[in-house]
DNA sequence: CACGCTTATATTTTT
DNA sequence: TATAAGCGTG
């Protein structure tokens, strides 16, 4: 089945590779993709059942993508039935089958990053540690201290004098904070997203539990392997029975190592051999994806990186366009010249699907985006979309959460401060009027039964929160979506008491209907909604038109693994890449390094890389600053693989405003072509 | 005690 | 930009 497959010869080996570990070091490009799928269909064909595979990796797009190709490859139509996932995710279905053995009720609510932070900020307040005269860490500052210790296994003290050095003077109260935090969480049955690690780690090193965990896997395959933690590989440890085979597969590439913040670590795949002995070693090097003027300037730039394991990516592709370098005057400049280049691509034949934009934070494309939606270019964003932080859908997931699990106590605190004249007092003294931190009592039903004592304004609107909960609550049968129908009606009075302009949220709370719409169980809806969240615009809404094209947004991070016929790399000044945020220390500038190479790899034919000479702060409007090309950027062996642009003075004069004549000319014919309505 | 106002402040990347 | 903390009012 193989023989039709157009593998080459390390990729077949890898695919075909028989039981014990197996170490694949695989270079961008090379098809790591396409041979992690190929080993899952020769696993299949060799009889192993499909949920006897599991196949971990870093988004569960990837893991569905993976899985339809080694379907179509094998011919095996179970595929599907693979056990597929991020860590998070197989770890959240893992714990609400085996949980119950360490303590857990399979029925927990899973806090995302925010849903913590939130915890921490209420026992912030409790234990009175904002009142002192020092300042106290915000709540996310907390929340990423207590992952970043959990996900590296280093002790706090060294994780603060490390990363939050300005926080060292309130180490002791953040031990406390911690305590209470662990406490709380178990009390009322919640689990971030460190707990999913921890207790399935847990779960798979029990003598009780480990070896039936470990016995439901016959293979385990983990892409994406340069960037998991310290946890994740003790995890991947205790996966397998003692004695039997180490059938574990990890893919990776030390280069592309770019989650450090997430206590990422490159020592797992070096360690990889150490820690599994017998393993085998396959190194991917011959390039399937660019030609070799891109793969010059992409091994030029991670050629200077101190800490490389030495590979040498070639292609049969000898021939294409070089890569562009292009300065430009400003922000407004860049946005043009991406336009355009974009837009002559077009002309040449490529669709606009198989063009990206990629920057380093998801607020570097704000001004490209107006340029766009100007000139009528449609468009996705992937990465930095926030809908699930949004105050109002926020709040309609409380509700949610409240009736799936009332003793989460966040969620409790957030639904009845909706009620105007409730606010943070009178929500703590109803929470424990209610029963929320009783174990034998049941919030809800209290809440909706019983006069609670609220004042005297407020008894109407307490009144509509109760009907709206008992709506909810009556029916068994209710399915989420429903649950949601009915909320959504008692949030929309609620929120044009509180904002000026409604119509949009509302809108996002259809949205979250629809995301719910064939869920049967509103736990597994809320589960699966915080472990993968919408991760574009076009995840909400659907594309932009069905039958249109649309050119791809997306932060580096968020295009890892995927692939481009045209790659735009926009703010490739020092400052955004390496981000000024990440200059603390070598290792940090490092995976700046290893960022931007994750960028030009994405490239199959044309690579733009572009950056503004001078741009603004947006935290103070009035302060523009001088820009350099990136540091990454600025030698002579890494610009000689460029052809270098000067600035597109025709579109600007030192800051001044656009000639008038060309515009007109473009709104004259905007007009006349432009889609109704269109400017 | 809630709420609307002011001022200071810190800003990345994501499961 | 958006959140947190502080202050005055009802």
């Amino acid at each position: 089945m193989f023989e039709a497959l157009d593998l080459d010869d390390p990729q077949r080996a890898a695919a075909t590779h028989g039981d014990g570990p197996l170490l694949i070091v695989a270079g961008a490009g090379t098809g790591k993709t396409t041979t992690l799928a190929a080993r899952v269909a020769n696993l299949l064909g060799r009889g192993v059942r499909p949920e006897r595979l599991l196949l971990l990796t870093f988004t569960r797009r990837a893991a569905r993508e993976m899985l339809l190709r080694a379907e179509t490859m094998s011919g095996h139509p179970e595929a599907g039935r693979v056990w597929g996932g991020t860590f998070h995710g197989v770890g959240n279905r893992l714990l609400r089958l085996h949980g119950r053995a360490l303590g857990l009720s399979p029925d927990f609510t899973v806090l995302d990053q925010g849903d913590a932070a939130d915890v921490l900020g209420l026992l912030r307040d409790e234990l009175g540690l904002a009142t002192g005269d020092r300042r106290f860490p915000r709540k996310e500052t907390l929340a990423s201290i207590y992952s970043r210790t959990v996900n590296a296994a280093t002790p706090l003290d060294e994780v603060v004098a490390r990363h939050y050095p300005w926080c060292t003077d309130d180490v002791g109260d953040i031990r406390a904070l911690v305590t209470a935090y662990t406490e709380r969480k178990r009390r009322q049955h919640l689990l971030d997203f460190d707990d999913l690690l921890l207790f399935w780690r847990a779960l798979a090193t029990s003598p009780e539990t480990g070896p039936a965990v470990a016995g439901m896997f016959e293979h385990v395959l983990v892409d994406e392997y340069q960037d998991t933690n310290a946890l994740q590989a003790d995890i991947l440890d205790g996966l397998r029975p003692p004695g039997t085979p180490r059938n574990l597969t990890v893919v990776g590439d030390d280069a592309q190592a770019i989650y450090g913040f997430r206590a990422a670590t490159v020592r797992n795949i070096l360690d990889f051999p150490a820690r599994f002995p017998g393993t085998t070693i396959i190194t991917l090097e011959h390039n399937h994806r660019s030609s070799q003027p891109l793969l010059d300037t992409s091994n030029a730039v991670i050629a200077r990186s101190p800490q490389r394991h030495p590979k040498t990516l070639w292609t049969e592709r000898t021939t294409g366009t070089r890569p562009v370098l292009r300065a430009c005057l400003d922000e407004i400049g860049q946005a043009d010249a991406v336009c355009r280049a974009v837009l002559a691509h077009r002309e040449l034949g490529v669709p606009l699907m198989r063009q990206a934009v990629l920057f380093r934070a998801a607020h570097h494309s704000d001004v490209l985006e107006v340029e766009l939606a100007r000139r009528n270019i449609p468009f996705v964003k992937y990465g930095g979309l926030r809908f699930l932080e949004a105050t109002h859908v926020k709040d309609a997931l409380a509700l949610l959460r409240v009736l799936e699990n009332p003793r989460d106590e966040v969620a409790w605190f957030r639904v009845l401060q909706l009620p105007a004249g409730v606010g943070p007092a009178t929500a703590r003294r109803l929470m424990q009027t209610i029963g929320v931190y009783d174990e034998n009592a049941d919030p809800v039903v209290t809440f909706i039964d019983s006069q609670v004592e609220v004042p005297a304004g407020s008894v109407a609107q307490v009144n509509q929160l109760r009907s709206a909960l008992s709506g909810c609550a009556d029916e068994g049968l209710m399915t989420p979506a429903a649950q949601l129908e009915r909320i959504r009606a008692y949030l929309g009075p609620v929120l044009e008491r509180r904002y000026d302009a409604p119509a949009a949220r509302l809108a996002d709370l259809d949205q979250l209907v629809l995301l719910a719409q064939g869920y049967e169980a509103r736990g597994r809806f809320l589960a699966e909604l915080t472990l993968d969240p919408p991760a574009s615009a076009s995840d909400l809404a659907g594309p932009p038109s069905l039958d249109e094209d649309w050119l791809v947004l997306s932060t580096i991070h968020s295009a890892k693994g995927l692939e481009f016929d045209v790659v735009h790399v926009i703010h490739a000044s020092d400052g955004n890449i390496p981000s000024d945020m990440a200059l603390r220390d070598d290792d940090e500038v490092e995976e700046e390094r290893r960022l931007l190479y994750v960028a030009l790899t994405r490239a199959r034919h044309a690579l733009h890389v572009t950056y503004p000479q001078r741009f603004h702060h947006t935290i103070r409007r009035e302060r523009f600053s001088t820009a350099l090309v990136s540091r990454f950027l600025d030698h002579d062996d890494v610009r000689a693989t460029f052809d270098v642009a000067g600035p597109d003075v025709d579109v600007r004069e030192d800051g001044g405003p656009a000639v008038a004549g060309v515009v007109s000319v473009d709104e004259l014919l905007a007009g006349l072509f432009g889609a109704p309505g269109a400017s």
